[in-house]
DNA sequence: AATAGTTTTGCAAATGTTTTCATTTTCGAC
DNA sequence: GTCGAAAATGAAAACATTTGCAAAACTATT
């Protein structure tokens, strides 16, 4: 059973030419003759042998890889965005290095540590607030990186997203327009968030524009989850005060509220008006269909995927990122107070 | 600029030891005195340095990654079960390499081999069905491999998963005790998907237990979206003969039903019944909450992570996997025949 | 203060490749 | 056949580590 796997030399054997030659073989084809490529490939195949990444990559030699950290995968936004970049990655040769840190910002640093450890080529990070010893690191070790998701103008290192504040302010405004003034906000927790918080940031200033403000027992925090919503705002309509409109931080929080709604027979828009942040897969195909405010995740995915593929195989710095602009999706849950 | 990043020398030389004592000191830390220890730590510290598990892992030293291959991550299913399994990997201290390969088959033997050239410690691909090139070089290289998703007890590997045959038959058997005849199908395409492929056949099987048969006409297949299966129910209810049930390939293709239907004004399961499969997060919170089976993603995830690297450390081939049983979820769309 | 035993450390070989440079082979032209 | 250039190959050094072995440095015991 121990047969040990075969190596180079073993090929090089078995095809009767030197080690050297095989390895050109692999890297530079065109430097050796067809006859003695052939020959080698038949070892190969002979022989099962499966060069060995590592040892080229003691070389400098990239090794092909480039490490993802993500908050969760199991999130339908995150999950496109994965899709997407790994997609478009993978078509340039790449592949990558998933870990999910769980919201937790020590344990990030911890895995990209260890992703340096295995020399991925390039880093790509999910939104632009992380410890400074993750920033740190990164630097101090010039890997290329690219910050995902989000946009600022003076983010510390590239970035290809959105600008969530922007989203939040987008919503925001059209709710005020329609007239509402008793206004209710469903979010996620926005410790170690950027994205939430600077989505509520935007809500807030917009709504703050036209002298409003979402009442403290209004403002409801809740996990990434359907059933949390849905429970969540089961609860503040059951008040005797009612919201005419909740503007919920992403659209899994606005499947909730509508759910929610749908169950206590509360109509929609007519008596509440619900927006959500994201527009997700299924969100335009809602019954009624979902306003809210298109972050176009694949279009992001795609653009960063080619933005640290860039930063890698030319080392330029030049390259900046690039701000992918949120647009508001104006569809039949939103409509004018009564 | 060109500071070459510090190697293990360098380090030893800034502590005044010599390189193996670094090694050591980082791989068998009892063995170094604790001053010395300290000593390097700092050195450590003051030149960045990280070490290159490239190098180590030539010296036949697990890396401490697993492949994972997927169809695409951007299914609400596989995320869930991603995400459990990456968790459980990395609670052990692996990391994973992710690909996905678009449900081609021949994709994935290519990202296997590239995977192994990385000398991942583990394989892990989703469900039953591969190409016998990717069988043949799992085997031959021997690398640890769990399938996930799907369970069989001949499977040529180790699995971990639920019966979907046997899903499809629980739900199949659900419909026609309800009393339904004019019973319809929405699938997912089965080429390159086992998983598919079993379901609709439980599904028969259990219509046909009774004598029943969907009608070709009533048979659709879709992709994989809420939109496309809404759109094709639409058109599917707006014939003059109609239904009185439809079983869906998984969750999502059951909510585009039920947005369809409700759109509609097709009362639920007043005039129709509509089942999926799958119980996908938000499936239960859906107004009305959606009658399904039950795949448990997480618990698979995190069985098939305990088995991957038990088969990793401890090589016993021993370990043979596990069926997690689906149950039916019964819920609110499923109701007797009018 | 010498000895034996134990704990620490360093040297050098080994790991599986790539690459530089030198050597050999091939080929076309004479 | 011989020559020179061009093409193909091989030998050996390099890469960043780990590890077996032996030497050195401590500790305790007498």
């Amino acid at each position: 059973m121990k047969e040990k796997k075969a190596d180079i030399i073993a090929v090089a054997k078995a095809a009767r030419v030197s080690a050297s030659t095989v390895s050109r073989s692999f890297n530079h084809p065109e430097l050796v003759k067809a006859a003695t490529r052939k020959k080698i490939d038949a070892a190969v195949r002979r022989l099962g042998y499966i060069r060995n990444r590592a040892a080229q990559t003691i070389h400098g030699i990239r090794g092909g890889t480039i490490g993802l950290i993500v908050p969760t995968v199991d999130h339908a936004i995150f999950a496109e965005l994965i899709q997407s970049f790994s997609e478009n990655v993978e078509e340039q040769g790449f592949t990558i290095l998933l870990a999910s840190h769980g919201y937790r910002l020590e344990r990030e640093y911890a895995i990209a540590r260890k992703m340096l450890e295995h020399r991925v080529d390039g880093m790509a990070l999910i939104g632009l607030e992380h410890s400074d010893d993750t920033y740190g690191l990164l630097q101090q070790q010039n890997t290329p990186t690219v910050l995902l998701w989000n946009y600022s103008d003076d983010a510390p290192m590239p970035c290809v997203g959105s600008d969530n504040y922007l989203a939040g302010h987008l919503i925001g405004e059209h709710v005020v327009r329609l007239g509402h003034r008793s206004i209710a906000a469903v979010f996620p927790p926005i410790s170690g968030n950027d994205r939430a918080l600077q989505r509520l940031s935007g809500v807030e200033d917009a709504l703050a524009a036209r002298g409003l403000k979402i009442a403290e027992s209004w403002r409801l925090e809740t996990p990434y989850s359907v059933s949390a919503a849905k429970e969540k705002v089961a609860g503040l309509i059951s008040l005797p005060q009612r919201p005419t409109a909740i503007i919920c931080g992403n659209d899994v929080l606005a499947w909730g509220a509508l759910h929610a709604l749908r169950r206590a027979g509360v109509s929609v828009p007519g008596d509440v008006t619900i927006t959500g942040i994201g527009d997700f897969h299924g969100s335009k195909d809602f019954e009624p269909s979902l306003t809210t405010v298109r972050i176009p995740a694949r279009t992001i995915g795609s653009k960063a995927a080619r933005l640290i593929v860039a930063l890698i195989i030319k080392d330029s710095d030049s390259e900046s990122g690039e701000l992918v602009p949120p647009e508001l999706a104006l569809r039949s849950t939103s409509g004018p107070v009564r």
